[in-house]
RNA sequence: GCCCGCGUAGCUCAGUCGGUAGAGCGCAUCCUUGGUAAGGAUGAGGUCACCGGUUCAAUUCCGGUCGUGGGCUCCA
């Protein structure tokens, strides 16, 4: 028998028979590796395990370990998922079942909804399934052969899908008596899904059109051991706790009420957040060579006509009538700084002119996608416009970008960067975009950061760099952003006197960090799960004394600590000093200062710290002035 | 905006197969004055989201409105 041989990932040569399988690769290589294998890849594309391989081929086989592996096993399981749901319900119409980033779905057409009850005997069924261990069949036909499959299964969606499909030969897969038109690949059986879980039911739009019928979906979620999938059920939970809609009510920072929709109300604790997160903002914005601006809520229609967003941007804005005149409410900051910049005469000398505005912008969003903090309808950009000559481009997007990692490094936030090209409905020439993708570009390469190219994704007006941060429990937020932006400056006919004493026209750079104040508090409330660190935390230290002869003691503890502006809380309530840790460690307050007769003739407190317990005695001059420093440190927990 | 679920005390939730309601936490008062994650007693607090309909009777059933939660291409 002729042997041929296969080339593995790292190099290394594995001879096997004539006509041998990537399962056959596999097995050579160990038992264990086979019995993992979920699929391949050979020369570069993506093959079942009994794909037959020929000499000198490329191979590569996946287990669930790598995200191509993932891929396959989550699309496995969601067929395995539409078999169940035929099954039990053979009217149902099959549309879409891709595997996404945490897991799968499959959307349905189904004459009456989904109930939770539906979704345990899904599961049953899908059980069953697994247990028949049904082979996943590669089945090559003609369009007019699936056509003619697809009509007599009265599988409608499918259908359409294969009309708009150009290939003459097309894929499906064939698991017992379920077919599905797929490209594969595929699990070589269903027996080897080791356990899964449906996770929720959700009604989405054929094709995600809202002009299209809204059809069910049930999304899951698969692995190759238990303990995974208990791992993820239990990051579930935890994203959960944090969630900052419960944080926000349980700690008093913020609340939401029916009289304003999407409109944030910030309390007390909530203030002390925001004002500390803003005045940190302005000193770094000032050390950066910044200026403040702030301009009206409420401006004239006509502004708005000639920014463009009348005709772009209307459906997203509200309005309101002045003297019988049109009004809109803001939707961003920037026709307002403009406005600034035109008031005066600018020369070279002047360029580049840095202004920032923490700016209160209102937008139209719908009702449906409103979410705590993240989605609202009335937010605070942290803005700026950098007016400059076209020359200054580069070093500007730098200057952004060190201030972004400084602020972001603060916070103890990790991110990454993309960069936004030329979209299709792009406005100005192909040199100006080219000179601006340019300048990006090279400023992130001067900076050695890494970034990924979002081809065709830019505003219409310039392309754009974004920061996405990634919180500590690994889920990434879109938040910085750097446009630049040409048209700007055309419209409002802006320009600088130059050397030679010509005007000319500045480019104008439009960029946030933190994104919105609001959105960022939500991600902040999250990534520490409301366990703020000392700098930022609404009540810094809360008195505990032991016995209510103590609290006198406590009043003048306080004044000692407001004294150097430490946010301090004397918890007066007849309580033992048991339940008062109790309720002080539930209010994620990061230090506790107990005293009773011991500490009371010599100046001295007991320190507690959060999460951590007790620390021991010390002097209240020694535990203000520790407290400073770690406050001045905006050391994180 | 659209689909599905939910809306009961300040908070978290139970309950009523139709006869106007209950727990825990929190709050108030009292007893207790306690040393590092829950001491005890008593009490106040609800038009059961809102508007209609069915009914002798609606918080409960039905319809609508509002709010809220999950989701609405990560493409066979």
């Amino acid at each position: 028998m002729s042997k041929i041989k296969v080339i593995l990932l790292d190099g290394s040569e594995v001879e096997l028979n004539k006509d041998a399988t990537l399962y056959d690769a596999a097995l050579k290589i160990s038992q264990k590796f086979a019995k993992e294998a979920i699929a391949g890849i050979v020369n570069g594309e993506k093959k079942d395990l009994n794909y037959t391989l020929k000499n000198n081929d490329r191979i590569e086989i996946l287990t669930f370990t790598s995200p191509e592996g993932k891929e396959i096993y989550y699309h496995s399981t969601s067929h395995i998922m539409a078999q169940a749901v035929k099954e039990l319900f053979p009217q149902a119409k099959l549309a879409i079942g891709p595997a996404i980033k945490d897991g799968f779905y499959y959307d349905f057409d189904l004459d009456r909804p989904f109930t939770p009850e539906d979704m345990v005997v899904i599961e049953k069924k899908m059980e069953e399934i697994i247990d028949r261990n049904l082979p996943l069949k590669r089945i090559e036909v003609s369009r007019e052969e699936a056509n003619k499959l697809f009509k007599e299964r009265k599988e409608d969606y499918k259908l359409e899908l294969i009309r708009d499909l150009q290939d003459d030969m097309l894929t499906l897969y064939q698991q017992g008596d379920y077919i599905d038109l797929c490209r594969g690949p595929h699990i070589a059986s269903t027996g080897k899904i080791k356990v899964f879980k449906l996770l929720s039911i959700a009604g989405a739009y054929w094709r995600g059109n809202e002009k299209n019928k809204m059809l069910q979906r049930i999304y899951g979620i698969s692995f190759d051991k238990k303990s995974e999938l208990d791992n993820y059920l239990i990051l579930i939970e935890e994203a959960k706790k944090r969630d900052h809609r419960k944080l926000g009510k349980e700690l008093e920072l913020f609340s939401m009420h029916d009289e304003g929709v999407g409109f944030p109300f910030f309390h007390p604790k909530g203030m002390v957040l925001r004002n500390i997160l803003e005045d940190y903002w302005k000193e770094e914005h000032y050390k950066s060579g910044y200026t403040e601006v702030k301009t009206p809520i409420i401006l004239n229609k006509s502004l708005w006509m000639k920014s463009g967003h009348w005709d772009h941007y209307k459906e997203n804005m509200y309005f309101t009538k002045i003297d019988e005149e049109d009004y809109a409410i803001k939707p961003m900051n920037c026709p307002g700084g403009i406005l600034i910049y035109k008031c005066t005469l600018h020369s070279y000398r002047d360029l580049p002119l840095r202004m920032g505005e923490l700016g209160l912008v209102h937008r139209h969003e719908l009702s449906g996608v409103l979410h705590g903090l993240f989605r609202v309808r009335c937010f605070t950009q942290d803005d700026a416009h950098i007016f400059m000559t076209p020359e200054q481009i580069k070093d500007e997007i730098k200057g952004v970008i060190d201030l972004t990692d400084r602020i972001y490094k603060t916070f103890g936030f990790s991110y990454h960067v993309e960069l936004s090209t030329k979209p299709e409905n792009a406005m100005g020439s192909d040199e100006i975009w080219e000179m601006a993708t340019n300048s990006l570009e090279e400023a992130l390469i001067d900076k050695k950061i890494n970034y990924v190219v979002n081809e065709g994704n830019g505003a219409f007006y310039g392309p754009k760099i974004d920061f996405h941060l990634k919180d500590c429990i690994g889920r990434s937020w879109q938040c910085g952003t750097i446009q630049l932006d040409f048209i700007m400056p055309e419209k409002f006919d802006l320009f600088f006197i130059n050397k030679e004493g010509d005007k000319e026209k500045p480019v104008m750079l439009h960029r946030t960090i933190l994104g919105s104040i609001e959105r960022f508090m939500g991600i902040l409330i999250e990534n520490f799960a409301g366990a703020f660190p000392l700098w930022l935390a609404p009540v810094q230290v809360k008195l505990l004394p032991i016995a209510d002869r103590h609290i006198k003691y406590g009043k003048d503890i306080i004044k000692k600590l407001t004294k150097y502006n430490i946010r301090v809380e004397l918890d007066e309530v007849n309580d033992k000093i048991g339940t008062k840790i109790r309720k002080t460690e539930l209010e994620k307050i990061p230090y506790m200062l107990i005293f009773g007769d011991k500490e009371l003739e010599e100046d001295l407190v007991s320190v507690r710290k959060r999460g951590k317990g007790d620390l021991g005695r010390i002097k209240i001059a020694k535990f203000v002035k520790n407290v400073l420093k770690e406050i001045k440190d905006k050391k994180l927990p």
